[in-house]
DNA sequence: CCATTTTGAATGAATGTTCAGCAAACACGG
DNA sequence: CCGTGTTTGCTGAACATTCATTCAAAATGG
């Protein structure tokens, strides 16, 4: 009778051995409803895709990470084919809202708002390692699966949109010499290479240095609207 | 009795029908060396990973699409695992001989050689789709394979070494208020999240446009190098 | 008790690996 | 130029393993 580890320490990006204690905002063993048990197995199986490569990742290892029998996943969801769009679909959902709240949080300059919209790409609760590791497992399989590419567009036309229309505030308001489209395109670009360099080289690569990159480059666009920090 | 077909339409980034003929520097058939057909093997591979992503890419599948049988790869290679590392390493040299001879071929001055370096990066030799996606499987897979990690640093640290430098150089020379490591490593993201975007929607962004882009932030970055361009 | 959820063994398909044998190239002596 | 033996490259069927899926039975909760 195996034990349920729930709680994931999304991770500090230097795993930590935070023990948190069990979240009682949500039942446990049989009493969880069916849409909890579907998080967890999506949780376990973003584990199972970090640790293990989409390649390797297995219902059985998601179970096993789950805690629950091996059985369980084909009971909730269909199939694995299921149960990692639905993964993907999660993570997307979750980046989404988290770029959006961030966005309302920001007023409405259009520096802050970008700054805002850089700042949520590096918070923590995006862009730990494992969620980072989920994201490239998937791109990687885009390609071939006209479904996950759909979904990883995740940065997707919203997104894209948003940082054109700032880009364009920006060059208006600042007279700047910049195309905004070109612009957001390059800032994306590179938003989404310094995820895929913080998931490769962990060591020598910090979120915070990456974040710092990132703010560096918006004061070197838009140096009237960002000034330069000391840093 | 099927023939193999070797020679790779290395894609015009739009599957061109490029019927080039048979190339007859290298022996065919029964007669072709041991490092022909492991030469052959591998570009099987990269379309195998292109096709249908790493996940999905069989023995099999290989031994088809280099048209021969099917315990081939284990006589050449000795594993699958093998096949995928020689595959990875091919790749990585590739990608290495080829930035390196375009910085040769770049003369001494740093703007031309910083200018040479993003353009290989975009050339078609390089930067095919297929090769591209190929990287890309590779790279989600890097995660969990120490091994593939290391080589996935293709872009490795000589290059992002070369980078900092000619930012160095650059800065020093325009007296630019810019942090070499930091302007390199956004540089060095923007370019490897373009290969992303270049990957995964093909439609809306070409490779062209990808390269204007990554062109226009050289001006923006250092303007006194890189003269605007009317585009 | 009934409905819902969970289990875990059985099943079958997919696929990496092995290997005994075949056939082309080659070496060499006649 | 032939014949013969040997090496090397290659084949494809057989094998073993791994893994997703199924399902009958058990457990749980209301």
């Amino acid at each position: 009778m195996r034990l349920a580890i729930l709680e994931r320490d999304d991770d500090i990006m230097k795993n930590g051995a935070a023990a948190t204690h069990p979240p009682e905002t949500e039942k446990r063993g049989r009493k969880a409803s069916k849409e909890t048990r579907r998080l967890q197995l999506i949780e376990a199986t973003i584990d199972s895709l970090a640790k293990r490569g989409y390649s390797e990742t297995t219902m059985a290892d998601v179970a096993d990470g789950a805690g629950l029998s091996r059985g369980i996943v084909n009971f909730h969801f269909e199939s694995k084919e299921k149960l990692l769009v639905a993964t993907l679909q999660h993570m997307a959902e979750e980046y989404a809202a988290h770029w959006k709240g961030a966005l309302a949080k920001a007023g409405p300059e259009p520096s802050a708002r970008l700054a805002a919209l850089v700042a949520a790409d590096f918070d923590r609760a995006i862009c730990s390692r494992r969620k980072l590791a989920a994201w490239c497992a998937f791109w990687g399989e885009a390609r071939s699966r006209p479904t996950y590419q759909a979904l990883c567009g995740s940065r997707d036309e919203m997104y894209q949109e948003t940082v054109v229309e700032l880009c364009s505030a920006l060059v208006e308001a600042g007279d700047y010499p910049l195309d905004p489209r070109q612009t957001a395109l390059a800032l994306d670009a590179m938003l989404e290479g310094l995820w895929l360099r913080l998931m490769m080289r962990g060591d020598d690569l910090t979120r915070d240095k990456a974040h710092a990159a990132a703010s560096t480059m918006l004061t070197t666009l838009f140096p009237r609207h960002f000034p330069r920090t000391s840093s």
